[in-house]
DNA sequence: TTGACTATACCGAACGTTCGGTATAGTATC
DNA sequence: GATACTATACCGAACGTTCGGTATAGTCAA
């Protein structure tokens, strides 16, 4: 059989590019196919049902983006040495600072209710592994939670104001503070 | 001449609505005019020169609103109980964290070069407002200015979640958490 | 006080363009 | 020659925008 253009995973990852820069109802299919080098059929021959396709196959990709960059917080050692090993893995995920979070972009409104759901789910186990890792650092149940949500609020906060002041050492100093944030101050 | 059909700060208030939930590009004229229950013609009569005219609009009506969400920081007082009185008005305007924050779903691209400025010059007097108070409770300049981005950090980042999980409960935690962040923890 | 005139507010229909999507034909690898 | 993939050519619908026209409100001379 022929050679693909373009394998899979550098597909997907363009896909998150066009997602995370315009959202979805700004990925026009003229943009993704610009970005992929793929046009609109070839698009259509790798998702047979259309943009809705693209958007979750791009989340899904996201999703084992962030397997890799949450396994450490689940390894052995340090806990706060794990965490800054999670914060390795978002700065690079993130070019520090200078690329949006898709799962902020895709919760604009236009979306396919199939979306919302899997950017929810998204948001649950990215929470669920900090919390854990703060447990193990000592943290009681109940405040483990609410640092995991705060770890999470100052990411994306800062992942906003980087996209809209060009500044990204807010985001930089979020990073940092994320192991002592998680492992009790 | 015929009175107009909705006075010029409610049509402005019904497109900050749109644009807050949808965004630039998801915000078409149709939902515009739907929002508005103005005929897309008849948004012309208002804003002659377009979309990025109503965008713009909009934008500067926010601006107005935040003057007076920010005016108590510079009023008299305990600078803390003047935190607590933006962190009102914020609840008020982000509907307890129902809504978005405008300037972070206009920051996606698509939007045109004059809303980036913009929106720029919006976060940068929000930010200058705040470190001024943080300064007046004997915060460092460089501390004040900090506290203030952080405290920006928290009020998007937490506005994202609640847009993406439907629990508004980080963004109430937040805005409590304001007057202690801006007047020294 | 009427009637001619102007200004404002809005609408319906259509403009050219782009949207997401499809059907068919062609090309390259096995 | 069969299969996997890509390109061309479309489609109806929606996009932002424009334009001609209507209805209302105000001005002012007769």
């Amino acid at each position: 059989m022929p050679n693909a253009t373009i394998d899979d995973d550098h597909l997907l990852d363009r896909l998150i590019e066009v997602f995370r820069l315009y959202g979805y109802e700004g990925a026009s299919l003229t943009r993704i196919s610009e970005a992929t080098e793929l046009k609109r059929s070839s698009l259509y021959h790798r998702f047979p049902t259309g943009k809705d396709e693209i958007v979750l196959a791009a989340l899904s990709r996201v999703d084992r983006i962030f397997e890799q960059i949450l396994a450490p917080l689940a390894g052995p050692g340090d806990p706060a040495e794990r965490v800054a090993k999670m914060a390795k893995g978002l700065s690079k995920f993130y070019a520090e600072g200078r690329r949006s979070c898709l799962l902020d972009t895709l919760s604009l409104g236009g979306s396919d209710d199939a979306v919302y759901e899997h950017i929810k789910r998204s948001f649950g186990a990215w929470l669920k592994a900090m919390a854990a890792v703060a447990r193990e650092a000592n943290l009681p149940s109940a405040i483990a939670r609410q640092r995991a949500e705060e770890a999470l609020i100052r990411i994306e906060g800062s992942l906003v104001l980087s996209r809209a002041t060009g500044d990204t050492r807010p985001f930089k100093r979020v990073l940092r503070s994320l192991p002592g944030l998680l492992t009790g101050r």
